[in-house]
RNA sequence: GGCCCCAUCGUCUAUCGGUCAGGACACGAGCUUUUCAUGCUCGGUAGAGGAGUUCGACUCUCCUUGGGGCUGCCA
């Protein structure tokens, strides 16, 4: 156990920001770390842009990167009592005084401002910066109430910060010039001054912070593009930190052991979308066979094209497999084909749709570069001719036929019209894998309509 | 403009004064004699510039340059 409290205090705007989940990712990494609390606090004053939709969507972010907090969710608006209660303290007290000002738009009222001590040095050991220091002089007077009569983020956020009695502030890098007034302010109210850790910013390729025009940058949509979680959470964690070694690919137990804010790093991190897509490849290779199977059979179902139940793991193609565990069998090494050569959890439906259905399109480029050239009728029409003969199904008889047919010269010219005729594609896993998969009866099927429809003589 | 912060391969980074400056992604070449992918092997590319401290500096200090942040009745 520790005393150890931190929170992660995002706005509910609808979309959470990857540079401000990372900042989640940190807090809940050091709560863990350390025995602590990890809280959770919706900065909801902006009522106009959080609604309970946005709530919800910021909860299901961050239950998706199995980012779980300690204790009630805290509401800002429901602390503003308090806000103001002690807006009103640091008015006795003559550290907060009320002006009319006019605002950039042009608004005139009364505002409650906070007076800034007018000498000395503010100063404060970050965790990740170091030593930060900055002349009050150089810092002016500011906003703490509206004219409207409601607080403003520096008086809101400490208050929050004492009443939630958070220990370590961990943030974002553009907070800290507000971090110098803010600990005037914790130190007016004669509070204790949390430490803080300064997080630097993800950037984008020109090095400008990173924002949705340099591609997805809200968590959402790496959820929708077949990102997994724990590659996007890895990802975030080493942009910006490392074990000391040269491990990248860490269990959330690893990372939890290891993680220290000590060695965040300052500078700021250039967000690499390919490296990304790699690590995520990596957590795919890392599901167990079994899972993945049943993410396929479930992607299969989705597609309609397949009449049974997930448990049933049904293979409409090849009703020759009557047993439950031959069709199991089947779906395994499907599966495991697939697996490796998988990069995003999109798509998975469309990779299969040719195994579990007869009803599915044919690419055109590979159509026309494949199969609508002399002479691929007719070879067509003769590799079903021998692949009829073979006794034993599988996919090295099967190569071994092609590959007497190539006599060593390289396979190419068969291969290719095969894979398109069967699959309507270029890619995908072995040709003879495949085959074997689509079994006997459909193959040869698929070959002679092919020859029949679409190959040239 | 003022104030604050930052600076190693293209990118993320290792290095707690002495290293052939290491790893990963990306890239290039090759192998696995079918596509795609995986896997494996090999390869190139880095301490912004200048002073100083030191026997010795990527590492410490200063300056220059470059980049970023803040400078709201936004958060």
């Amino acid at each position: 156990m520790s005393d150890i409290r931190v929170r992660f205090a995002p706005s509910p705007t609808g979309k959470v920001h990857i540079g401000n989940i990372r900042a989640a990712i940190y807090n809940w990494l050091f709560a863990r770390h350390t025995g602590g609390k990890f809280l959770l606090r919706v900065e909801d004053t902006d009522l106009e842009r959080s609604t309970p939709e946005a709530i919800a969507v910021l909860f299901d972010c961050m239950k998706w990167l199995g980012l779980d907090w300690d204790e009630e969710v805290f509401y800002q608006t429901k602390n503003v009592k308090r806000h103001l209660e002690v807006v009103d303290q640091l008015l006795a007290s003559g550290h907060a005084y009320k002006v009319e000002r006019t605002s950039r738009d042009g608004k005139t009222g009364v505002v409650t401002m906070f007076r800034m001590p007018k000498e000395g040095t503010i100063e404060f050991d970050d965790i990740v910066k170091g030593h930060m220091a900055k002349k009050a002089e150089d810092i002016q007077d500011f906003a703490i109430v509206r004219s409207d009569g409601s607080p403003i983020f520096h008086i809101a956020n400490v208050v929050d910060d004492i009443d939630q009695r958070v220990t370590h502030i961990i943030r974002g890098d553009d907070h800290v010039e507000n971090t110098f007034k803010h600990i005037c302010i914790f130190r007016a109210l004669g509070a204790e001054v949390p430490r803080y850790a300064h997080l630097s910013m993800i950037v984008n390729q020109q090095g400008k912070p990173y924002s949705k025009r340099d591609g997805a940058a809200f968590v959402g949509e790496y959820r929708e593009q077949g990102y997994l979680p724990e590659a996007l959470f890895n990802y975030l964690l080493l942009l910006g930190w490392n074990p000391g070694d040269d491990r990248e690919v860490l269990s959330r137990e690893e990372m939890v052991k290891l993680f220290e804010l000590e060695k965040v790093h300052v500078t700021a991190a250039m967000f690499d979308p390919k490296k990304l897509a790699w690590m995520n490849g990596e957590y795919i290779k890392k599901i167990p066979a079994a899972e993945f199977r049943d993410m396929l059979v479930r992607s299969s179902a989705s597609e309609g094209s397949s009449s049974g139940s997930l448990g049933e793991y049904a293979v409409s193609l090849r009703s020759d497999l009557r047993d439950a565990s031959e069709r199991i069998a089947w779906w395994d090494y499907l599966a495991a084909q697939i697996q490796v050569r998988t990069k995003f959890l999109t798509g998975l439906g469309d990779s299969i749709r040719c195994f579990v259905s007869d009803d599915f399109p044919f690419d055109e480029k590979a159509v026309e570069k494949r199969l609508r050239k002399p002479g691929v009728k007719a070879l067509l029409l003769d590799l079903a001719e021998r692949f009829e003969k073979v006794a034993d199904w599988s996919a090295p008889a099967l190569e071994a036929v092609v590959k007497e047919l190539s006599q060593g010269n390289g396979m190419g010219p068969w291969v290719h019209p095969i894979r398109v005729a069967v699959s309507g594609r270029g890619e995908g896993i072995g040709l003879f894998e495949m085959l074997q998969l689509l079994g006997r009866e459909t193959t040869l099927a698929r070959l002679r309509k092919a020859a029949e429809t679409m190959a040239a003589d």
